[in-house]
DNA sequence: CACCTAAATGAAAATGATTTTCATTTATAA
DNA sequence: TTATAAATGAAAATCATTTTCATTTAGGTG
């Protein structure tokens, strides 16, 4: 979704469209990474001095109750945030360097999501998946040769 | 693992064995729910009042960097743990009612993750997958109803 | 078995992330 | 324009986690 269909989202849902909110779905719209609020914090500080930590964590929970955001799961903190490019099924292939985050579709675990409900008697509602490596980049640059094995 | 087990991994790696340590490992070994460390802290508070909750943590990071625990991915907490059954490869089953954990095997990621390795020219080098759910229990249980459908 | 010592513990303080409070400002509908 | 509810920023409060430090203890050694 671009910065623009993200605004009209907040606005079909009632929402204000303050200048803060379009700095911050900016921010996170331009960046192929995921984001905490103190990374959106430290993007936002050039372009908008004036806007407040607490404003980036209030824009986020809003974005993120309107669906707009995904959630990335890294070390301990799962607190990491990109746009939702489209509505669709998909899940996070997440580079471990530079902290880039790739989408893809077709994780195919229907078959042993019914497995695994046939054989616990669980209800099973929704699942988690993410790869975790390093993009070409990362593999290529000086500072990572220890990680290229 | 038993709580036999994992005491004797311990004392291997050099840990000495306090009777702290002990009641924090026959928590998790006796839990079959992933618990954080305030959970732990609550559950020992019966048997062992004088243990810190710094104990817990500390405890936890021990055991965790000793590989005998596993993590739980829940909500916006990325710190409930649960005692790691066997070193096989293995991904968690979860109920979003109790907590209660069901390790299974054979999550058959390895082609997924060759094909996006070629598409990207990532190198993959783990992923996280966890199914979520209802456990039988909490599906027929009154307070869930509205979770049924 | 008693002793020694490094490791482990608990209490309190420090830190860091997130949330709440509240007075002020602002987007938007009338 | 104006009115008003929503949004903002600064500061304070909260909560989880970590650090500090004086005291205790597990487990090896004599």
């Amino acid at each position: 979704m671009t910065g623009r269909e993200i605004a009209a989202t907040l606005k079909r849902r009632g929402y204000k469209l303050t200048c803060q909110r379009r700095a911050i779905i900016d921010v996170l719209s331009a960046s192929g990474k995921h984001l905490t609020s103190a990374d959106i914090y430290a993007r936002l500080k050039d372009e908008h001095p004036g806007i407040g930590l607490v404003t980036v964590y209030r824009t986020l929970e809003l974005l993120q109750e309107s669906g707009l955001l995904c959630e990335v799961h890294i070390g301990d903190s799962c607190r990491s945030y990109l746009n939702k490019k489209a509505d669709v099924h998909h899940h996070h292939l997440i580079c471990s360097g530079c902290g880039k985050v790739v989408d893809f579709t077709g994780c195919e675990l229907d078959k042993l999501q019914e497995r695994l409900a046939a054989e616990t008697g669980f209800k099973i509602d929704n699942h988690l998946l993410q790869f975790m490596g390093r993009c070409s980049k990362c593999l290529a640059s000086k500072e990572c040769q220890s990680c290229q094995s």
